[in-house]
DNA sequence: GATGAATGAGCGTTCATTCAT
DNA sequence: GATGAATGAACGCTCATTCAT
């Protein structure tokens, strides 16, 4: 009972002092970009000694994979709240409108880190654990697609969904980090809304 | 970016020492990643001494932007093979399906390397030389929706060719790199341009 | 020069360091010479890894810049000394006595550093920053030749003290890197003053 | 006969070569300085390849030991001249004066040159070499102080000779790299004839 | 002889990581 | 636990020199 009421304070300094490392992180690879991200700059922008980083993160990568980790969490839950069961009744304009807002939104927040762990992703070392990640997001969009209540094109459910979540997921990263002229966040939602729904339900004349 | 000069290869033995530091930088990106690609390791696997490396490359950079130049030549003159105005007149279909086949057949000789281009395309360095090629790219897309002969929707046709490059790409480097158990190339070809199809000239049914 | 900061030295055991990179700095130039300064060698040395050399020099040139500054200190504050307006009433010969046993003093402690700051001041990149270092000093002696209230030649100030200081400098200079046979230092400092007296006064028989 | 015959031509075309790299060397300090002088630039400023290069000097630093050679020659044969025998009658100041003239027009054709050759003077393997050749000179003057038939102090002249040529030396050469602002050659000309004539025959006003 | 492609020792520098205080 | 000084492997790169053609 001491030891635990000991411990408990302990453990939250060493919460704050874990999340104020990866806030930091995350503030670094935003403003400065991954090669300014070294220990010694992460430790100092988080207001706490390079020795003390390394005890609570065994080395660099690992703070990148709590990031990464943090954001798996992040767009699974939301994935997971999308594609609820609870949902399979819900016309498919709307839980394909309810994905798209929620990645963009959370790409939004920090597009630098996101740009980041996309880079990291496609390394060697990180691939399967990404590759595990995507697997699961393509298992709830396949899930989805079998079970939704709504007439979709049900042929192929595996490519399909393997295709959706490729398209949709790249698509947005791509329109973060080069931001092409003239064509506005709203305007590539609701055309990839478009692009989506025609390939589930047919041309938008037939969906009214 | 003072790119010094370097040596223009004038013998027939410097050619090939030009060639072999680019087929060992493939072949080592291939097989072990990026971070592997040092200049030393090149030069090693080429069989070349670092003098020489640098005597043909300024730095090390310049290397992955030589092979980056080589890939895009290659991928361009495939995109303007098949969106040339001579085709204007072909079902998109065939189109498509050729677009489609053209680039997985890119993609498969050194899926790494394209991983790799992918990762280099999104550090902030080569960003606006990347933008700049998915720009020519994309042109021709849009210029192949605007002016083909086929009833294909025309909305928002800048979003549209956006979206249809991005799609596209990502899909088939992921699936490369991701090898999804159960899923074919072909099963996987066939089903992008269904999805494409769909957009563009609406259910398989009517196409037919 | 984007001198990238660098830690300053906070712990005793940190400014130990510093120094021990200095003196191993001028052990090297001493022995060795310029070439032969390298960081590895001088690391070597100072018994420190190469690592914490860089924790407090941004860059090898400026272990040199600091020498040069510490030599630079020194001999400014001498010459301050030996010409102070607190010494205007001073016969001239023990003013030039001073400035000469000074510099000897001065030189004698490390030569071969002193070769080396002459070379490093004839490179281009240092030339402003000795050029500033010499007009100081010719600026003390211009004042001195022009305050005193001792009866010395008043001609051209200017061009008297820039060749009076460059005179005596070299002089010393190339007596202790030649040390040639069959010229002790007192001969040497004596006749130096005989030299510059003759010029300032007149010949040593009128001067008594 | 006939190999001497073929000899000439071949050893005429060889020193055309060996001066064509020494005047590109001079040419390279002079305007690039003593880091862009590599054997690769010399060679190419020289229009001849690296491999010829090699043809006639053992090594980079031969090619400096030539030049700094040639140049020796060129001083030694200036002071042979001012101090020969058969000037022995003439006044004090008319050889003083033409040591000084002579000095600064051999420094001012190519004043980079002259600054190299100093740092490289000043290198530890070259010393020696250098040391030799101050000897010579010293000897020269130290042979004119003692034989002159004007009426000059003879004190010590061993001391008197280094110092007279050190002092002279490196105040020409201090001026030539410093080119203090509102200080003109004419006047350090003169003004350094002041102070050597000073020191050898007593002040201005009883010299006429 | 002349050429220039090839060589590789060695440089300055960075940064993830360790460990004495 | 926290600190930050110290570490050193490893990198990108240069340039004097060699040698096959």
């Amino acid at each position: 009972m001491t030891t635990r009421e000991r411990k408990q304070p302990r453990q939250a300094r060493a919460q704050g002092t874990v999340n104020a490392i990866l806030d930091a992180t995350v503030r670094v690879l935003d403003r400065e970009g991954l090669d300014a991200a070294t220990t010694t700059r992460i430790a100092e922008v988080a207001g706490v000694s390079i020795g003390s980083l390394y005890q609570y993160f065994a080395h660099r990568d690992a703070i990148l994979s709590a990031l990464q980790d943090r954001e798996f969490d992040r767009t699974l839950a939301l994935m997971q709240k999308v594609f609820a069961d609870a949902n399979l009744d819900d016309a498919p304009a709307k839980t394909v409108t309810a994905a798209l807002r929620g990645l963009a939104e959370l790409y939004a927040v920090s597009p630098g880190l996101h740009r980041v762990l996309a880079i990291e992703g496609l390394r060697v070392a990180k691939a399967e654990h990404v590759h595990a990640f995507d697997l699961r997001v393509i298992d709830l969009v396949r899930h989805f697609l079998s079970a939704t209540r709504a007439p979709v094109q049900r042929r192929n459910v595996d490519a399909a969904a393997f295709i959706l979540y490729q398209s949709v997921r790249a698509t947005m990263l791509a329109y973060l980090l080069e931001r092409p002229p003239g064509l506005d966040s709203e305007r590539l939602i609701e055309e990839l809304a478009n692009f989506v729904m025609a390939y589930l339900v047919g041309p938008e004349r037939k969906r009214r």
